[in-house]
RNA sequence: GCGUCCGUAGCUCAAUCGGAUAGAGCAACGGCCUUCUAAGCCGUAGGCUACAGGUUCGAUUCCUGUCGGGCGCGCCA
């Protein structure tokens, strides 16, 4: 549709053109946007303001020049310059109508577009380490990685999910000693907790399930020495079944799931470092102390260094501890460099914001390895706070308060969650009210765009119960002429526009403010116009413009997947 | 202190690559069910877009600074 209206200025300036008006070279570089303002038309031009300069031109008097020489189409009715110099352009009914067709014909496909054909794209998203439950923070990251997968999906893209598990960090150790603690006293060997270890009751669960399997195994291994690793092992294994199911609570599912410790086995790391190092960007330094609170241990030792700060960051990152293991860094720096090398078009990060200070440096490291500035994308999603009766939820792992994904989801349903998650733009704070998101009123949008689904089906029940005759002739769209049909049609034929746009942005949260939009409009109309008319030629293309938005409504609630229910 | 995200109606948030008179929901107030689901609709009210400059035809949007908040800041992941 957009195009239509581009090509229409286009000839117009290239005529102009030929008329002298502009250089022969002058580029044409102008939008045409869809108005916020509806009085405004359906879409509108600044060309006439940005190319005022070379025709030499006031923006106005350009603007009646490009209007004057606007060729000749059915698709615009009506035209107008207004405010500085913008072209206002109003479609026909005629033109708008032809949605619904366009709908009837792509059925659960109208929306997708093939503008990323051909591109290969990744999205790493989730990625939780591997040492407990998933909480609130984690599930909307998964459910905004989700939704911008399946946006480039609907653009054309292919597109691999994948999970990159912490596998082989410290962290791991602590989870397995964690696990021994408990269960040693599940064999009645009370001690003090060792220092850092995890205190949160699925500990207990893995230290159970690792009795049952193995019995009286492991009771003579040290606290203080570092766990065995087949109990760490099964410790991670648990907490990544764990992982799994609550992602399948949310119906999300992984192609890849990629295991840190592979990069270490498998000389990745020293790959990725040698590289590097071939190209005289490593050397041994002293790192610059750290910027926060004073450590009173700080000793500054000489590791190797990387010289991220050529790449745009702040200083130089350490890719070596001191006892000559690799940094969490280096291995994530591989990481990406492995990505890198399996030929995606595109990279794109999921991330919480408490790793925002991990993006210059990942980026860093990924232009130095591969020259390539714009392969990764990192979207980092804000911090959830949990809602119960309108107070914040304190989340301490210490005083037990803690409340994990799998327990809201349980609560609230998958749909709630999900639509909720994606309410917020991801640069925004989310307050996730649970007490609101199962709410069954007016105040619950879900259940406003569900209920808008729910009665385009009821209205087909209806039909079906009167035994009201359908004609097997196409509608006689023309009929729909009410300022809310037309409403309802300028709405639908945004829906592809707004999907590409979300899927370029990777902004998740376009679609449900879309959808609310359009079940508010759909509702108005359901209000004021009857649609299962006595006149059956009236009927039949109202019902016909109702499919549509049911259809739509759908496809914007599969995206984000969640359940289009015909009844509430 | 540094980095980063944010600051928009009483509250929670939108706002197209920089576009025209900044929009919704909730809360408040007033209406609409003998008519296809009132889990709905209509109307009223509510704003110096934190503040001060700059860039230009035009700034909520871009740049600089100030104030306020979230997150992060050596060999944790």
């Amino acid at each position: 549709m957009r195009n239509r209206i581009d090509h229409l200025v286009t000839a117009s300036l290239e005529r102009l053109r030929r008329e002298g008006l502009f250089p022969p070279d002058w580029p044409f570089v102008f939008s045409v946007e869809r108005p916020r303002e509806k009085s405004h038309g359906d879409f509108a031009t600044n060309a006439a303001l940005v190319l005022a300069k070379a025709a030499r031109l006031s923006p106005r008097l350009l603007a009646d020049r490009i209007v004057a020489a606007l060729p000749e189409q059915q698709d615009v009715e009506r035209w107008e310059v207004a405010g500085p110099g913008f072209i206002n352009f109003f479609l026909s009914a005629s033109c708008l109508q032809t949605v619904i067709p366009a709908i009837q014909q792509a059925g659960s496909r109208f929306g997708e577009s093939s503008s990323g054909a051909g591109r290969r794209v990744q999205v790493e998203f989730v990625s939780a380490n591997p040492t407990g439950p998933m909480h609130l923070g984690h599930g909307r990251g998964a459910v905004a990685g989700d939704v911008i997968a399946r946006l480039l999906q609907a653009i054309g893209c292919t597109v691999e999910r994948e999970y990159y598990i912490n596998d082989a960090g410290a962290q791991t150790l602590v989870l397995g000693r964690s696990v021994l603690f408990r269960y040693h006293a599940l064999y009645g060997q009370e001690r003090e907790m060792p220092e850092g270890c995890y205190p949160g009751e699925y500990v207990e669960e893995i230290a159970q399930a690792l009795r049952q399997r193995d019995g009286e195994r492991w009771l003579s291994s040290s606290l203080t020495e570092d766990p065995p690793m087949a109990v760490v092992e099964f410790a991670m294994q648990q907490c990544l079944h764990w992982i799994r199911a609550d992602l399948a609570l949310l119906n999300i599912t992984f192609d890849t799931w990629f295991s840190e410790r592979t990069l270490h086995q498998q000389g990745g790391i020293l790959r990725a470092v040698a590289q590097l190092e071939a190209q005289g960007l490593i050397y041994e330094g002293l790192p610059d102390p750290p910027k926060g609170k004073q450590l009173e241990s700080w000793q500054a030792r000489p590791q190797r260094l990387f010289r991220s700060s050529q790449f745009g960051d702040e200083v130089d990152r350490p890719l070596q501890k001191s006892d000559g293991s690799f940094t969490y860094f280096a291995a994530d720096m591989a990481y990406h460099l492995d990505k890198a090398q399996r030929g995606f078009d595109a990279l794109v990060n999921v991330w919480g914001a408490d790793h925002g200070g991990y993006v210059k440096r990942v980026q860093a490291a990924l232009a130095a390895l591969t020259g390539k500035k714009d392969l990764l994308t990192i979207c980092l999603v804000q911090m959830v706070t949990l809602l119960r009766g309108g107070q914040p939820v304190r989340m301490s792992k210490r005083s037990g308060t803690f409340v994990t994904l799998r327990e809201v989801v349980e609560e609230a349903g998958s749909d709630a969650v999900r639509f909720w998650f994606l309410l917020r733009s991801a640069g925004a704070n989310l307050d996730f009210d649970l007490d609101l998101a199962m709410a069954k009123t007016n105040e619950n949008p879900v259940f406003y765009v569900q209920y808008a689904h729910a009665r385009v089906h009821s209205l087909e029940r209806r039909l079906r119960e009167r035994g009201l005759a359908e004609s097997s002739e196409p509608p006689l769209l023309a009929r729909l002429t009410e300022a809310a049909e037309l409403d309802l049609l300028r709405l639908l034929s945004r829906f592809p526009e707004m999907i590409e746009q979300a899927a370029l942005e990777k902004e998740p949260h376009k679609v449900p403010y879309y959808l609310l939009e359009l079940s508010a409009a759909f509702h108005t109309y359901y209000n004021g116009c009857k649609i299962l008319e006595e006149d059956a030629q009236l009927r039949g293309a109202r019902l016909a413009l109702v499919r549509a938005v049911g259809q739509v409504v759908a496809n914007g609630l599969t995206l984000l997947g969640v359940h289009a229910p015909e009844q509430m």
